[in-house]
DNA sequence: GGATAATATGACCGGAAATT
DNA sequence: AATTTCCGGTCATATTATCC
């Protein structure tokens, strides 16, 4: 890797313009990637890598719009930075991101001059993502800022929201003031700016919430006798702020802080396209979101996503604040939503019937250890790769000819068993004859990471990428 | 400018409560 | 009494702020 490391230094060493050292960039991140694959194609063993090293200029942290809204379990940006630098020179600048959560992947594809098509279960994830790729009229956004508190200070009432069990999270006179802001922002006639309204306001929901910040599903901040002093007179700072906590001027610092984020975006990337839905189930992928003309066969020249895995993250309960006040889902609809979603925490219990599912033997065997100890968990677990498993046919058939499927994933521990998601996505795509070109694996020391939670719960420690091509 | 403290962030289950 | 649903709960680490 000599000859690309000189290459690199080249790049601040001497006075080229810009986007010369532009392309001197891309062509040495593609000649890492084709190194890499060579390497792998000898040795057939993965390769350990450091992305946030190799990719040492992209600072993490609030960059771009990626911190515009918290999400769980967002990817590393480096990664979908590399593999889309890396693959620059496509004639057809498409990338597919059908678990596109908070829209990492979609948000580099943007700035890089992709457009992004993306799908999710999670109506907060498309809206999340739509608004990161959006490049908004700045001026326009001020102006609708400025008219959201005009009408604040004068509207009396409001529709009230239902949300679950709403005098647990919120003071009674946050919640009515909630809803007179949440009517100003209905009230807005271009949708592309209401969305970004929406959310900042979905961030204000869980701002000034009672729950508790550090955790990702809704969990009352509380102070504990086990705690230290210097804890609960923490916890008891943020509760009294919380109580005198003013809506409308909250409200306005993040939209303000949002607002600068685009302006950075803006400024950096002015050409970028706003992503494309097409889908809420990656299982079966449309052209467009609102039609029901299937995703043409061999179509899409790149796909980088990173799947959900296992059940590990409870992603419709760690949105439900916010699916709730954004009438994305009412709490009865909750639950309707979980199920159309792959990696799912809840399923009805029903006994395990092995023979049905048509999985590896191995993993029918890993399923009956899981069920000695928990069936339910088992069941989820199950579910969770017969789902994977039709996600990976649909991703195989829209693939182009030799076009390349990425796909970033970790294993987890089901009660106390490893689930090797890695090896099971590998087995569904040979099953398609993708060819397998790469495995890399990144000791992931970054907030990606979970940490041990509780006695069964264990850490996932490091974050495989599997490079397919058709 | 380097050390240290504070802050922000987030790929796990089990058991209580409700229902049948 | 059995089954099903619901809901509560951490800590390591990167980054940022502050101190000297």
């Amino acid at each position: 890797m000599g000859d690309l490391n000189s290459n690199l230094m080249a790049l601040s060493s001497y006075a080229l313009d810009s986007t010369k050292k532009e392309d001197l960039l891309d062509q040495y991140l593609q000649e890492t990637l084709c190194q890499m694959m060579d390497e792998y194609h000898k040795n057939q063993t993965p390769i350990d890598i450091d992305f946030r090293k190799l990719i040492h200029w992209l600072r993490a942290g609030d960059q771009l719009t990626h911190q515009i809204h918290p999400y769980p379990a967002k990817l590393l940006p480096h990664i979908a930075y590399f593999f889309l630098k890396a693959h620059k020179n496509l004639t057809q600048k498409l990338v597919l991101d059908p678990f596109c959560g908070s829209g990492t992947v979609a948000l580099e594809a943007s700035i890089h001059g992709f457009l992004p098509l993306v799908a999710d279960a999670n109506p907060l994830a498309l809206l999340l993502t739509k608004v990161k790729t959006t490049p908004y009229c700045i001026e326009k956004l001020i102006r609708i800022k400025e008219k959201i508190s005009y009408k604040y200070i004068r509207y009396k009432v409001a529709p009230t929201i239902d949300i679950v069990n709403p005098d647990l999270w919120y003071l009674p006179e946050h919640k009515k003031q909630l809803e007179i802001l949440l009517r100003t922002i209905e009230e807005i006639v271009d949708q592309e700016e209401k969305a970004f309204f929406k959310i900042c306001f979905s961030s204000l929901t869980k701002k000034v919430s009672f729950a508790d910040p550090a955790i990702s599903v809704p969990v009352r901040l509380k102070t504990k006798e086990k705690f230290s002093p210097t804890i609960n007179a923490r916890i008891n700072k943020r509760l009294d702020w919380i109580k005198s906590a003013n809506i409308i001027q909250e409200f306005n610092i993040i939209v303000d802080a949002n607002i600068e984020r685009v302006t950075e975006t803006n400024n950096k990337y002015p050409n970028r396209s706003t992503a494309k839905q097409v889908g809420i189930d990656a299982r079966s992928l449309f052209t467009n979101l609102n039609d029901s003309i299937p995703m043409p066969d061999n179509s899409v020249p790149l796909v980088i996503t990173s799947p959900p895995y296992g059940s590990a993250q409870k992603y419709v309960r760690a949105s439900s604040l916010s699916l709730n006040w954004l009438e994305l889902a009412s709490p009865k609809e909750l639950r309707s939503l979980e199920e159309k979603s792959i990696g799912r925490e809840h399923l009805r219990k029903t006994p395990l019937h092995l023979e049905e599912s048509n999985l590896p033997e191995d993993y029918v065997q890993l399923l009956k250890k899981i069920a000695h100890k928990n069936e339910l968990r088992a069941r989820i677990t199950q579910k969770y790769l017969i789902e994977m498993s039709q996600v990976v046919d649909e991703i195989a058939r829209v693939t182009a000819p030799n076009g390349r499927v990425i796909f970033v994933l970790g294993n987890n521990q089901v009660c106390g068993e490893t689930l090797r998601n890695d090896r099971f996505i590998i087995e569904c795509f040979q099953k398609h004859h993708l060819k397998l070109k790469l495995i890399l694996i990144d000791d992931i020391k970054s907030r990606g990471l979970m940490t041990k939670r509780n006695r069964t719960a264990s850490v996932i420690s490091r974050e495989t990428v599997l490079v397919f091509e058709k």
